[in-house]
This record gives structure tokens, C-alpha cells and sequence, in this order.
RNA sequence: GGAGGGCUCGCACAGUGGCCUAGUGCGGCGGUCUUGAAAACCGCUGUUGGGUGAUCCCCAACCGUGGGUUCGAAUCCCACGCCCUCCGCCA
């Protein structure tokens, strides 16, 4: 949610903010104008309640005679407060529907332009030089680690069985990044994977993207797409006294990929459930900033301990979350696709979901927001299609790296 | 799934229609006293919105949430949510 007074103040930067997201500038102008009637209406109904207050008053402490009099002037006035109430809330629901329908202020720095608009800012590693790499779903399959067929007869497409190796890969690499978490200061954290609408609603979720959530309609219960969810909520409603807070969620996370017919269709790159370990920070506003840096940075230590080639793009203001003020993306090498595929992202949210789920911390003047990042430490299916990929050896077999052997009794190499 | 109890300003409680403009205790902050501290005593102590307000001042709202009754609701009525206890079922 944007803050008022930012576009009260200043709606010169609201409207450059959305023309840079290709978003309606018109917006902004509603939004003034719906916060100029609500503050008219509701002076209107404090003064009209403030009348009908001192005369209930005085109904009480009135001699028999004076009564009736006060009474019948009380019933006219409660009709207009009644009349007045009902304006505020109306006044009330249009403007917090103005307001949400703006995304955050973008950054200072973010680049113009939509999903191709990217800047790539690093490029790290060396990519693996294979004559004929073949794909993770195959390699996957030879070494009984992945099971896509079986996952589509139990669950559907999209879905999986992680086996043998699979399934110990995927251990090693949530104690990898727990371990990693754990040494830089998070806090570790299980976190439920089904919210409360209004928690799904506080992080954005259910705006432009409700589509891709899954909802049970008989409970009332979102599944989360990532604890990022889970994480924000964990504070919601709450003044924290004492800041960076850090948490690292592990879950398990769901997406409907609505509107992904056909994109890769093949492995465990897209999937409807996956499990993974998600970086979350609470910091003071000035902040955050500095903490979406160390985020990536952090991102990109663990990128390293998997030795894997990749490189930082910065997200096109136009391809971010509306939550997002700046978001940051890894993608890795995939010799068999000759490309870079996203593995993780960062967002700086700013004080923009703190402000709707009343997440704040007390400031010099009073209470006020804090701002909050997450940040992608290991979405597990995904890496290890990356790992296969990208590790794979000439002779059918997959490198280990270093950093990985300790949670994998010591191995180096699988598939021998 | 069934039965009961609860939800009041950080915490514990009081408050069953108008002296509630929500009180008391604890905690916290400031002060008096003290070489210093404790104790004692005194004062302060929540959130939100509004007033052409920026720590003061004034007004309004907030007693789990949403409705309703009433001139007037923490208090009465209805619905819902959550927490706790017990029973049943269960990894």
C-alpha cells in the first residue's frame, strides 16, 4: 500500500513512478481526489458525532419538562450521523481501493521498459563447455533422481517424485542454504505453506497475480507460492522494537502457473510444488536499500558454493511485482538450453507491504513502517535441474561441488 | 466433530445502558530522597484519523471482527473469528 502523505506531497514522483512501470498515471490524480473527499466527510461526521455527544449528555442530566424537547432533537441528529457514518465509509473503501491500485514507488535507478528490458549488471563464472548437453529431465531420469511420469499419474503435470539421489539432493541442498542462513545471522523457520486471505492479501499476492494462487474455497485458506508469505504475516499487526530482524523460511511453495501453457513444459524447472528456502528481512525504512544488496550478496555466496556460472540482472520496472520497489534476479547457466534461467530473485518492498499488513517499528516521530526484502536463497526443484544440468559430465556422470559433499557423504560425483 | 470458558491501552485484571471523558495493579519513563542503589513518595505512560497539525494544543474514533437495538452501547441482541479446557478421532 503507498503512503498517502508521499502522494500527497509529492505526486509528481507517484505519477513518474507508474509512466516508468507503464502504469496509468491517472491513478494518482484519483487518489487526491478521493483523499480530499474523505477528509471533507470526515470532518463532517467528528463535528456531527462531537453535537450528538454534549446533547446525549445533557438528555441524561435533564429536569422531566426540558426531556422530551432534547429527545426529539437528539433523534434528528442521530439520523444524521447515521447519514454521515455511512459517507465515511464510503469515503473510506473508495479511497483504500485508490490506494491499493497503485504498485509501489519504484526505485531511483531501475531500468525504463517491460520483461526484455533488463541490464544485466555482472556476469559470473565460467560456462561449462559441453558438445552435446543433455537435459536435466534425462540425466534426472538415468540416475533415478527425478520421476516426472509417475508425478503426472499420482498429481498431474507439473508435478514430480525426487528419488534416491533426488531426494538426498534435495536434503543437502535445504542444509546447505540453512547452514549458509544460519552463519550469516537468520534466523531459521518452518513455516505454514497455508495463510489467511488477509495475510495472502497484505503481501500483494491477490492482486494481479490472484490467478496463480491456489485457494481452498472450503476453509478459506490460501496456499503460499513462497514463505515469503508466511514470513511477512509472522509480524503482522505487530511495533517491533528491535531491528534487522532476519528470518530464513523453509516451505513448501505452490503456483498454478496459470498462463504458462507451454513454457517449460518438460523437468522440474516449472512445477506446481516445489520446496524452498527463502531469506526474509524486517529493517528501518532508510535501511533497505543497503539490506537489498546484502540480499544479493548473500544470494550469490550460495550461487558460488554450488559453482554454478550465472549472472545478476536488474528487473525492468515494468516486470516487477507491485510490491516491488527493485528487484534483482540470478539466473544460471543451462548448457542444454544455452541460456540463463532465473533461479533467484530479490525484492526490496520498501515500507509498501509493511504499511498493509501494520508491520512498524517506533521512529523518531512516532511509530512507522518498516520495510521489508526477501530474497531467494534455494528453490530446491529448480536448482537441482540446474545442478544436473550444469554439473553434467562428458561420460553420463554429475560433478558434485565442494561446498555440497558434507550433506552428501562425501561424494564427488554421481552416477558412478 | 461435540461440550464448556474466554477475548478490555506492553502484561494481569475491574467495569451488566448515561458520574466510562474506560479504571486499578504491575512494568516502563522522568523526578524527590541517597555517596551510589533499593525502598518509599510524586508525575507521566496506547493506537488511528482529522484540524491550512509535524513531539505542545483541540476534535473524533478504537474494549476480538462485522452488523443490529437505542437519543446514548465495553455493557443488550445477532453472526463470525481466534485462544484455552475437556471428550471423540488421528500422524
Amino acid at each position: 500500500m503507498i503512503d498517502l502523505k508521499t502522494v500527497r506531497e509529492n505526486p509528481d514522483r507517484v505519477r513518474a513512478s507508474q509512466r516508468v512501470r507503464g502504469a496509468d498515471e491517472g491513478l494518482v490524480d484519483g487518489l487526491l481526489a478521493a483523499d480530499e473527499t474523505r477528509r471533507a466527510v470526515v470532518s463532517r461526521a467528528d463535528s456531527l458525532r462531537g453535537e450528538q455527544k454534549t446533547l446525549g449528555r445533557s438528555v441524561s442530566t435533564a429536569s422531566p419538562d426540558e426531556r422530551p424537547g432534547l429527545l426529539e432533537r437528539a433523534k434528528e441528529l442521530a439520523t444524521q450521523v447515521k447519514a454521515a457514518e455511512a459517507d465515511q465509509d464510503r469515503a473510506d473503501a473508495a479511497l483504500r481501493e485508490a490506494q491499493l491500485a497503485i504498485p509501489n514507488l519504484v526505485e531511483d535507478g531501475v531500468p525504463p521498459g517491460g520483461e526484455d528490458d533488463f541490464v544485466t549488471l555482472e556476469t559470473v563464472g565460467t560456462v561449462p563447455q559441453l558438445a552435446a548437453p543433455r537435459e536435466h529431465t534425462e540425466i534426472g531420469a538415468d540416475l533415478g533422481a527425478i520421476d516426472t511420469e509417475r508425478g503426472a499419474k499420482v498429481s498431474g503435470a507439473r508435478f514430480y517424485f525426487l528419488t534416491g539421489i533426488g531426494a538426498q539432493l534435495e536434503l543437502a541442498l535445504v542444509n546447505l542454504a540453512m547452514a549458509q542462513a544460519e552463519r550469516t545471522g537468520f534466523t531459521p523457520v518452518i513455516a505454514p505453506a497455508l495463510v489467511r486471505p488477509e495475510i495472502m492479501e497484505g503481501t500483494g499476492f491477490l492482486g494481479a497475480h490472484a490467478a496463480e494462487v491456489y485457494r481452498l474455497a472450503d476453509d478459506e485458506l490460501y496456499l503460499v507460492g513462497t514463505s515469503e508469505v508466511a514470513l511477512a504475516g509472522y509480524h503482522s499487526n505487530e511495533i517491533l522494537p528491535d531491528l534487522p530482524l532476519r528470518y530464513a523460511g523453509f516451505s513448501s511453495c505452490f503456483r498454478r502457473e496459470a498462463g504458462s501453457y507451454g513454457k517449460d513444459t518438460k523437468g522440474i524447472i516449472r512445477v506446481h510444488w516445489f520446496d524452498k528456502v527463502e531469506m526474509f528481512s524486517y529493517v528501518a525504512a532508510d535501511e533497505a536499500r543497503d539490506e537489498h544488496q546484502r540480499l544479493l550478496a548473500w544470494e550469490r555466496e550460495f550461487m558460488d558454493s554450488l559453482e554454478l556460472a550465472y549472472r545478476v540482472i536488474d528487473v525492468a520496472a515494468g516486470d516487477l511485482g507491485s510490491s516491488a520497489a527493485r528487484k534483482f534476479d540470478i539466473e544460471a547457466w543451462f548448457p542444454s538450453q544455452g541460456a540463463y534461467r532465473e533461479l533467484t530473485s530479490t525484492s526490496n518492498c520498501t515500507t509498501f507491504q509493511a504499511r498493509r499488513l501494520n508491520i512498524r517499528t517506533k521512529g523518531e516521530h512516532g511509530n512507522e513502517p518498516v520495510a521489508t526484502l526477501n530474497g531467494t536463497l534455494c528453490a530446491v526443484a529448480r536448482t537441482i535441474a540446474c545442478l544436473l544440468d550444469h554439473h553434467q559430465q562428458p561420460d553420463g556422470t554429475v560433478y558434485v561441488p565442494a561446498a555440497l559433499r558434507p550433506y552428501l557423504g562425501g561424494r564427488e560425483l554421481l552416477g558412478t
